[in-house]
DNA sequence: GCCGTTTTCGGCCCGACTGTTTTCAGTCG
């Protein structure tokens, strides 16, 4: 069993102990160990092996015994029984707001409901208003979170947050209440998906702020509404949040709702560590929680508060206790990438296959747009459902984009497409074409899009032999994830970015809404080896090119700077870096 | 279940809000 199976496990059982009424740091426990896991470079089974699982911190003697179990015999008797003795309706139940486990475990202790549609029936029926703790209006909103559950999916892509969340925040801007605006949470961290949208103003006057953000056109439903917070339901079911604050706590909420959890934790720690108390009202000095104003070490930006704790600031997007905190201390956090600094998309469609728009469009496009280069990889002929190309085909496309630069140039206009494959990895790792026909392309990118099902070792072989081909410039979507819909399928992903960095080939981040694959989360891993990144569209209409944005957002995440990133570089650099794995020069 | 120059036991981040109570438990972030 591989370490994102084992950690998948400890978090269920972590929820399974919650529904059991387990003291609450035992869950956390597991919880814990499941994230250390998810974030460990290293072959789990190797750690396991060499007996080094003790050497991790939050790994006592029960989880060590537990993880190597589950690693060497794929299985955990104490799982199994755990699991057995808890419907699994119950899980679901969690799911609706205002229900955690002390509420799921007595409804199904009292009235042995197990499933959220007994749970609708006995809501309907007036018989959960009765019990202990919970009343008449309990048991509406459970009614209300179940339907709203069925009508709308809790969580969002955050590209879709972003689109209703940015005119907000402009208009809450534009307020004269307004002293300071921000979004906060999730969506300023440019999580890849997101629960709900926040934002946090300061104001001398909250109540006519909060009035205001409650006109905000779009919203369906106002769900709550005090003096100093909101809640509203906007198009497509995401909640956004308003909380209102004084402008001297502003830094010092928004730090705090900006998050994330396990961020905020190490900072209160730290925070306590030096005699201090840190909340959304301030850091204090006192060694009890306090929001005395006189004992308040005043802060004005985020900036200030990371410096009373010995910090370089840290940008939202690494707020993850992903090694921040030790990068932030030796002050290593890296420049970011900015999306402004990409010059172009390596992997975009036309109609050449299953994109919307013609060479000529999206060349005219994307120079307006100030792009530098743009690269055109249609699909190649084992896609016929995206329209494929045979070589016939792809070489007749090759005179086009010649043509169009040709025009271009005798514009004086710098900007150049660039020639290209999205090239099929096919059964064994074997490409859609011949390696001939690739070298006469500026740019191939090999992806896969059949054969979902096969195991990781097989789509793992696939990918590395994939790298293996001097033709290939980089791997597209590694996992082939749809966020929200499908499962990524399963391949080793550390075995792919070693085999990447073994054979200089470069690992994309697909910035489709729904794609943004690779995962952040492997990124630091990747650079650390020397893989580099291209940021691309993956475009199939001109609107895209806005993706090159979300993708730099997310690359964030994954402490990409411009160094790591290709298509920063200018088009005679890209073009050395093109010709770099097969071998040629200038 | 983990952890330890306060400790091998007794803590573990903590405040707001809601609804149910009439002082607090549960949930959420």
């Amino acid at each position: 069993m591989n370490k994102d199976e084992v950690a998948q496990i400890l978090n269920e059982i972590g929820t399974l102990l919650e529904l059991k009424g387990e003291n609450p740091f035992k869950t956390r426990a597991y919880v814990n160990a499941a994230r250390t896991l998810e974030g460990m470079t290293e072959s789990l089974e190797k750690v396991v092996t060499e007996n080094r699982l003790g050497e991790i911190k939050g790994f006592g003697e029960a989880l060590q015994d537990k993880i190597t179990k589950l690693v060497t015999t794929g299985s955990l008797p104490y799982y199994d029984e755990l699991k057995a003795s808890i419907p699994p309706g119950l899980l679901e139940m969690l799911g609706v707001p205002g229900l955690g486990p002390k509420k799921v475990k007595a409804l199904y202790e009292k009235l042995n409901i197990t499933t959220l549609d007994e749970l609708d029936a006995a809501c309907k029926a007036g018989k959960v208003a009765g019990l202990d703790g919970f009343g008449e209006k309990t048991q509406q909103k459970i009614c209300e979170g179940i339907t709203f559950r069925r009508t709308y999916a809790s969580r969002h892509l955050l590209s879709d947050a972003l689109v209703l969340a940015e005119p907000i925040l402009d208009s809450l801007r534009s307020h004269p209440d307004v002293i300071r605006c921000s979004t906060a949470g999730s969506l300023r961290r440019n999580k890849e998906v997101i629960g709900d949208i926040d934002f946090l103003a300061s104001s001398k006057n909250p109540t006519a702020v909060i009035e205001f953000f409650c006109q905000q056109p779009g919203i369906l439903n106002t769900s709550a509404k005090g003096d100093t917070k909101a809640s509203v339901i906007l198009p497509g079911g995401i909640q956004a949040d308003l909380r209102v604050v004084s402008d001297s706590e502003f830094p010092f909420a928004l730090a705090y709702f900006t998050g994330s959890k396990e961020h905020n934790i190490v900072m209160r720690q730290r925070a306590i560590n030096r005699g201090l108390r840190l909340n959304e009202y301030g850091l204090f000095r006192s060694d009890v929680e306090t929001r005395d104003p006189l004992l308040l070490v005043p802060c004005k930006t985020e900036e200030e508060i990371f410096a009373q704790l010995d910090l370089a600031y840290v940008p939202p997007e690494l707020r993850e206790d992903h090694g921040e905190f030790l990068a932030a201390e030796k002050n290593e956090i890296p420049r970011l990438i900015e999306w402004t600094e990409l010059k172009g998309s390596l992997h975009n469609h036309s109609n050449w296959s299953d994109g919307r728009n013609s060479l000529e469009e999206i060349a005219r496009h994307m120079s307006d747009l100030g792009c530098a280069y743009w690269a055109i990889t249609d699909h190649s002929k084992s896609s016929p459902q995206a329209n494929g190309l045979y070589p016939e085909r792809l070489r007749q496309q090759l005179v086009e984009v010649c043509k169009i630069n040709e025009r271009f140039a005798a514009e004086a206009n710098e900007f150049r497409l660039l020639t290209g494959s999205e090239v099929d990895i096919l059964a064994g790792g074997k490409l859609d074409f011949e390696d001939d026909l690739l070298a006469e392309l500026d740019v191939v990118v090999a992806s896969i899009h059949h054969r979902f099902s096969e195991g990781e070792a097989e789509t793992t072989k696939r990918l590395i032999a994939a790298a293996e081909n001097p033709y290939v410039h980089m791997l597209g979507h590694l996992t082939g994830r749809l966020l929200l819909e499908r499962e990524p399928y399963k391949v080793n992903q550390h075995a792919v970015i070693d085999a990447c960095a073994a054979t200089g080939t470069w690992i994309e981040l697909n910035g489709c809404p729904d794609r943004l694959d690779m995962d952040w989360r492997l990124w630091h891993y990747a650079t650390s080896i020397g893989v580099r990144c291209v940021i691309n569209c993956d475009a199939h209409r001109l609107e895209s090119a806005g993706f090159l944005r979300l993708g730099a957002g997310v690359a964030r995440k994954g402490w990409l700077t411009k160094a790591d990133v290709i298509n920063t570089l200018p088009l005679p650099d890209l073009m050395v870096e093109l010709k770099k794995k097969r071998g040629k020069t200038g």
